[in-house]
DNA sequence: TAAGCTAACATACGATCGTTCGTAACGATA
DNA sequence: TATCGTTACGAACGATCGTATGTTAGCTTA
């Protein structure tokens, strides 16, 4: 499957909606208005509305872990890891008008109360992010980059911070918003700082 | 205007549904037949879907007032009415199922990426909390309960940390989400301990 | 009692929702 | 060349959306 195929783009397209106005009030006759193609041929692609929203949550993931996930591997294991991916959220927010963080905002919050299969792809993604932040920092006390903590609570409070930097920056049109996120999280890291604590780079 | 009559009743419906599902999904029809009405039974009370809209935001700003802000301003000024209002929001989300705070989190982000009169609505209310938020901490900063910082900042991380224990709470069904909120919030305010530090009692 | 106001009602409008159906255009396979 | 599966289309379905209109029942005020 090419990249440039109709379905991508008709993926891609719910994706930036998506993530604008969320899942539950996406349309398919809005979709195929934005991509100048006709309801059914939208409709055809997926047989449903919800599978729609769950191949746009897939899509969503890849994107997710293509663009922040992944290019942080190859930073030092722990606090370098960590901060890289929280750098790179940030940044999002501030280069761009929409990005990857911002749908998983939305959405996250969009299904909060909601039940059924869309929240519970969402609560799983979710959980998945906040559990790779719970290694990375379990990790980084292992190295004795931070002092003993217990990683759950930190990586409650970062997602929390690089969450709210995101949607203050939207609501309020903050810019300074992303940057308050960020600076919390370092002075987080820092109260923790242990023996091996690295630099942390701007 | 009693608080038995049948537009407060409609509001508080409202209220709740919006504080689930959001304002923008929220439905004339499925209105009324919570509550045992003919649409245009409960239509009629506002003469738009956005008039209701914004009266439920309205209606929803006096509960907070009411449950919230009010209660803190018996306290002590800066540092202890600051940690009081955390804490009526806290056990707002480990008591009860649907709370005050929570329409607050949910609709803050539905209107992140949208326009229009509901949204600026959302959006003052949004500024004028954390505006609070800040007022408190600049007070205790004044007070020398807390080192020299900016208010700004540290509402930021607060409001932050009160909307993801809500949003945890309800996402994951994780009932310490809002302690790990207070925990967070408690922990970053003893970071700022000043010379008059006030006791934070549990 | 008579007149007027209010709140609720039933009904209906056009628009849009998700979905289904039948079909034309196209590329690959035989 | 004939066949088949894919991909898109137009048209239409019933349901529900927000909204408008006309009307009834009950209260208040004269």
């Amino acid at each position: 499957m090419e990249s440039g195929t109709n379905k991508q783009r008709i993926l891609e397209c719910a994706y930036q909606l998506g993530g604008l106005y969320g899942l539950e009030s996406l349309t398919i006759g809005q979709l195929a208005g934005q991509l100048g193609m006709s309801k059914a041929g939208v409709y055809g692609h997926f047989g449903s509305k919800q599978a729609l929203q769950l191949e746009t949550i897939r899509y969503a993931r890849t994107v997710f872990l293509r663009d922040v996930v992944q290019p942080a591997e190859e930073e030092p294991a722990g606090v370098p890891r960590l901060w890289a991916m929280c750098n790179t959220l940030v940044s999002y927010s501030t280069d761009t008008g929409l990005h990857g963080g911002d749908f998983w905002v939305t959405v996250f919050h969009e299904y909060g109360s909601r039940s059924g299969p869309v929240r519970d792809a969402v609560e799983r993604t979710f959980g998945s992010w906040v559990r790779r932040l719970e290694e990375l920092i379990a990790t980084a006390v292992e190295l004795r980059q931070l002092e003993p903590c217990d990683p759950a609570q930190v990586a409650f409070e970062t997602q929390a911070l690089l969450n709210a930097g995101s949607h203050v920056f939207r609501l309020c049109h903050d810019p300074k918003a992303p940057g308050r996120a960020r600076a919390a999280i370092r002075q987080r890291l820092e109260t923790l700082r242990g023996q091996a604590f690295p630099v942390l780079e701007d």
